[in-house]
DNA sequence: GGCAATCCTG
DNA sequence: CAGGATTGCC
C-alpha cells in the first residue's frame, strides 16, 4: 500500500474514538485549569507526578460540572464550539441540542410522515397554522377546521364515512411508515440505526422547547381528539421507542460501541482522539464542531516523551498542558448521530445506575454471578440477557421489530446495563493497542478509566498490564532492530534517523498496533518513536549494548 | 519479601 | 499473547 495514500486521506472517513474516554467520563471530568499548566518534569519523581495527575483528575469533577454547564452554552447561543453537552451535575440532564440533532434525515422523514398523516389528503393546515389554531381558536375549533378541511376535500361524503375511511387510510399509511422505517433501518448500518431510533423517539418527549416539537405537539393535539388515531400513533411511537431502546441497550453491551463502530468499518463518523498540541490554553479546540474534553487523567495516560531541550540532548517527561481533545471531524456527516449515540450511552448508563439503586446491589451481584467469567480474551462482550431475577426472552434484546416492550423488559434493560464485562475481549485488546499510541505505561487508574465497561479484578488488571508490557516489548524490539539496521547501513548522524508515516518502522508499528489502519496515529507517537529510535542508535553506537542492562536506561527515560 | 517490569519461551 | 523466570527496586 502506498503510504502516502493511507497516511492522511484514509483517516478522514473513519477514525476511532477511544471509548474508554466515554462521555460518562468525558463529561464528568475536566482539566483543572490550575494544574493543567504544571510541568510535571519539575516534580521530583514519578510518584509526585502521578499524584498530581490523579489529584487533578479527582479535583476536576467540580470544574467539569461548571465548565460543562449547558446553561453557559445557552448564554452564548449557537456557539461554533460545541462541547459535550452532559453536565456532570445533572444526572438525568438530556441536552436538547444533543438529542435534537440526531439524524436529521430521519427526523425529516418522521416529520413528513406525521405531516403527511395530518395534511393529506386535502389537509392544508401547516404547523404554523395549526399552532395559530391552538393559540387563537382553541382545540375544538382547530379540530373542526381539520375535520372540515379533510372531509371537504377528500370527497368521502359524510363525516362519519370519512372518519372510517380515514382510519383505514391511516392504518395503511402507518403500515407503510413501518415498512419505510424498517427498510431504511435495514439499509443503515446496525451501529447507526439504534441511536437514530432512540434519539428520534426520545427527543420526541424531551425536546419540549424545540420548534419542531411545537409543531408535532400541535399535531398530537389534533390527534388527541381522535382516540383511534391516538392509539395508532401510540403504537407507532411505542414501537419506535421499544426498538430504539433495545438497540441502544444492545449497543451498550458492546464493550466499545465507538471502537466497534469504526473498527468494524461500518461508520462514517470520524471521531479522532488527538493530542491537544496546538490547541489554545483553555483546552478548547476551534474546530467549529462539537468536542469533548478528556479528563485530566489523560495527561497521565499521555505521559509522552518530548524533547525538552534538543540542545541539551536530554529527554524529559513533560506534562502536557492540556488534555487531548476528542472532537468531531469537520467532514463527518454523521456527527449528530454519534453525539446522540453518546447521549444514548450516557442516558443508558444513568438509567443503569438508577436501576441499581432501586433494585439493590445484592440482586446485581446475582446478575453478575450469572455471567461466566472468562479469563482469556473473548471474541465478544459478555452479554447475559437471561438471568435468575428477570425472566425475559433473550431475543428481546436482539429483535428490532418488536411490537412493544413491556414493563419487565424495561426493568431488564436497566438491569442489564449495569452488568460489566468480567473478561477482556478482542475489542478491548484493539482498544489497548490504540491506547498504546498515547501511553506506554498506563497506570491502573488510567486502565480503569479507559476500560470502564470491565469489572476490574486483579486478574483483569494483570492482564491489561501484561498487554502493555507486550506492546512495549514489541515497540522496543522494533526500535533496536531499526537502530541496528541504521548503523549497519552507515547512518552516521542521529539526526538522519527520523520516523515518518512513510517509514518502514512506522509501518511495522502501525501494522502491529493498528492493523485495521483506521486510526489516525497521533504525531506525538511518531515523535516518541523517533526519540526512542535515536536513543537506541546512540546507545548501540556508543557500545553500551555490551552492558546487559543497557536498555534499562532507555526504558527509564521513556517511562 | 513484595511488587513491577523485563526477559525468555512456546 | 500468555506464562514463567529473572531482575531490580523499595
Amino acid at each position: 500500500m502506498n503510504p502516502s495514500v493511507w497516511s492522511e486521506g484514509m483517516y478522514s472517513s473513519s477514525s476511532i474514538c477511544l471509548d474508554g474516554f466515554h462521555a460518562e467520563h468525558l463529561s464528568s471530568f475536566q482539566l483543572d485549569p490550575v494544574l493543567s499548566n504544571v510541568d510535571v518534569s519539575a516534580h521530583k519523581n514519578s510518584e509526585d507526578r502521578k499524584m498530581l495527575s490523579e489529584s487533578a483528575y479527582y479535583r476536576s469533577g467540580d470544574a467539569g460540572s461548571s465548565l460543562m454547564n449547558p446553561s453557559k452554552d445557552s448564554t452564548t447561543g449557537h456557539s461554533p464550539i460545541r462541547r459535550h453537552p452532559f453536565p456532570a451535575s445533572s444526572s438525568c440532564g438530556h441536552d436538547e441540542w444533543n438529542l435534537n440533532s440526531g439524524h436529521q434525515a430521519k427526523r425529516a422523514r418522521v416529520e413528513n410522515i406525521i405531516k403527511g398523516m395530518t395534511s393529506s389528503p386535502g389537509m392544508h393546515c401547516t404547523n404554523v397554522t395549526r399552532n395559530q389554531c391552538v393559540k387563537t381558536d382553541g382545540m375544538q375549533e382547530k379540530e373542526t377546521i381539520h375535520e372540515q378541511d379533510y372531509v371537504g376535500t377528500s370527497g368521502f361524503g359524510s363525516q362519519r364515512t370519512g372518519k372510517q375511511l380515514e382510519n383505514q387510510h391511516l392504518r395503511a399509511r402507518l403500515d407503510h411508515v413501518d415498512e419505510v422505517i424498517d427498510t431504511k433501518d435495514e439499509d443503515e448500518s446496525p451501529e447507526t440505526s439504534p441511536r437514530d431510533a432512540f434519539t428520534d423517539s426520545y427527543s420526541e418527549f424531551q425536546t419540549s422547547s424545540s420548534r419542531e416539537y411545537q409543531g408535532r405537539k400541535s399535531v398530537m393535539s389534533y390527534f388527541q381528539s381522535q382516540p383511534e388515531r391516538i392509539k395508532l400513533m401510540a403504537e407507532v411511537l411505542k414501537y419506535e421507542l421499544s426498538r430504539a431502546v433495545s438497540r441502544s441497550v444492545d449497543s451498550i453491551f458492546k464493550s466499545m460501541p465507538l471502537i466497534q463502530t469504526n473498527i468494524e468499518g461500518n461508520a462514517e463518523t470520524d471521531i479522532r482522539l488527538q493530542s491537544s498540541v496546538g490547541e489554545d490554553e483553555s483546552g478548547l479546540t476551534c474546530c467549529g464542531n462539537a468536542e469533548v474534553q478528556v479528563p485530566d487523567v489523560q495527561t497521565e495516560a499521555l505521559s509522552l516523551v518530548v524533547q525538552k531541550s534538543r540542545l541539551e540532548n536530554k529527554f524529559v517527561l513533560h506534562h502536557r498542558p492540556q488534555p487531548p481533545i476528542l472532537f468531531w471531524n469537520h467532514d463527518s456527516k454523521d456527527q449528530p448521530s454519534e453525539r446522540n449515540h453518546e447521549a444514548v450511552c450516557q442516558h443508558a448508563l444513568r438509567c443503569s445506575q438508577d436501576a441499581c439503586s432501586r433494585v439493590g446491589p445484592a440482586k446485581f451481584d446475582t446478575l453478575r454471578n450469572s455471567i461466566k467469567v472468562r479469563s482469556k480474551v473473548n471474541s465478544r462482550s459478555v452479554r447475559s440477557p437471561q438471568t435468575h431475577t428477570v425472566s425475559v426472552d433473550p431475543t428481546l434484546m436482539e429483535s428490532p421489530g418488536l411490537p412493544h416492550v413491556n414493563i419487565e423488559s424495561d426493568c431488564l434493560v436497566k438491569t442489564n446495563l449495569y452488568m460489566l464485562n468480567e473478561g477482556l475481549t478482542t475489542n478491548h485488546l484493539k482498544k489497548a493497542k490504540l491506547m498504546f499510541f498515547y501511553t506506554r505505561y498506563p497506570s491502573s487508574l488510567v486502565l480503569k478509566m479507559c476500560f470502564h465497561d470491565v469489572q476490574f479484578s486483579r486478574c483483569i488488571t494483570s492482564q491489561l498490564i501484561k498487554w502493555f508490557s507486550n506492546f512495549r516489548e514489541f515497540f522496543y524490539i522494533q526500535m533496536e532492530k531499526f537502530a541496528r539496521h541504521a548503523l549497519i547501513e552507515g547512518v552516521s548522524d542521529v539526526r538522519g534517523l527520523t520516523v515518518e508515516r512513510q517509514s518502514e518502522l512506522f509501518r511495522a508499528l502501525n501494522m502491529h498496533y493498528n492493523k485495521a489502519n483506521d486510526f489516525q496515529v497521533p504525531d506525538r507517537f511518531l515523535e516518541v518513536a523517533e526519540i526512542t529510535l535515536r536513543e537506541f542508535y546512540i546507545s548501540i553506537s556508543m557500545g553500551k549494548d555490551r552492558d546487559p542492562s543497557w536498555k534499562k536506561a532507555i526504558y527509564k527515560m521513556m517511562h
